[in-house]
DNA sequence: GTCAACTCGGACAGGACGGGTCCGTGGCAC
DNA sequence: GTGCCACGGACCCGTCCTGTCCGAGTTGAC
């Protein structure tokens, strides 16, 4: 998995609740990363509907939903992609004794279990929104910690 | 996930039962793919304890163990390895706000929702082992079509 | 016992994909 | 008008996957 998924959800947790917009180069700034690189991951964002970005002076970034109904699942596959990592090539179909096409109508065993592997995975991180994750940094790191962010991103 | 997989699992699906060793050139005409590359994969197989190979004359690939005791989880972790998929950076701990040490004690909350979600999908693939596999082969395409495939590879 | 053929095993290149960076463009606020 | 900021594309680089090769070891036959 790309490690820009990291990045791409700090910026949504601590963009969730967040009233003004934040600039990319401020979200970098905070998290110690590169300016160049997490702004290629919030295009991915914004791309995908999850972020808004408006321009000029105080532009940036910030969240189109209320944290609660963006999941974990959203912002995986808003930067790293929608595709299962199997892809079946059909072994099946080739060699001295290739099944005939009509035999073939449904996806072979080693695909059906690969899939279902692959929305197990997908729906685990369904199960997750924003607004947990935020929620899980107040339980842990305090209450105030989260507050103490979105204070010095306005700055 | 690299490619190899489906053809590691392709292997011990036609190897189930097979009492005899299997060269690996055999498998690789059988299945239609480049021989010294299955060959890497049957190395890793091996390497992980999965099947045996005999050298010399008339030697080959066998199971070590009944094909119901052999998961699809088994296949995938000794052909593509066992990390898994995301790794932590520990992002909290950079940063102009970074969070002291003594409060990172467990993993963050997006450590732990990647956790479960892998464990999730690992769960899902130890859950149907060879035996599975090969049963449902017969059911969808025939209960003579792995019979004549093995025969084949016995010529 | 010797030979020969066949097998696996590891070491070795080529290439594709994705991570990571940079700069020019267009739009918004002041 | 001017400065700031997001957007899109082009570009370079490292890494992993794909693919190939030759040597070591073993077996079976004679």
């Amino acid at each position: 998995m790309s490690g820009g998924v990291e990045w791409g959800l700090h910026c949504c947790v601590v963009l969730s609740g967040s009233g003004e917009p934040v600039p990319a180069a401020k979200l970098a700034e905070f998290h110690d990363v590169s300016p160049s690189y997490l702004a290629k991951q919030l295009q991915l964002l914004s791309r995908a509907g999850l972020v808004r970005s408006t321009q000029g002076q105080s532009g940036g970034y910030g969240l189109t939903r209320p944290p609660a109904e963006i999941t974990v699942l959203d912002v995986v596959e808003a930067i790293d992609g929608s595709r299962p990592a199997f892809r079946c090539t059909e072994v099946r179909r080739r060699g001295p004794l290739a099944a005939p096409p009509e035999k073939c109508l449904t996806p072979c065993s080693i695909a059906r279990v690969m899939d279902a592997a692959d929305r197990a995975w997908r729906e685990s991180l369904r199960a997750v929104t924003i607004a947990d994750l935020a929620g899980e940094v107040g339980r842990t790191s305090g209450p105030e910690t989260l507050a103490r962010a979105r204070a010095w991103l306005q700055t």
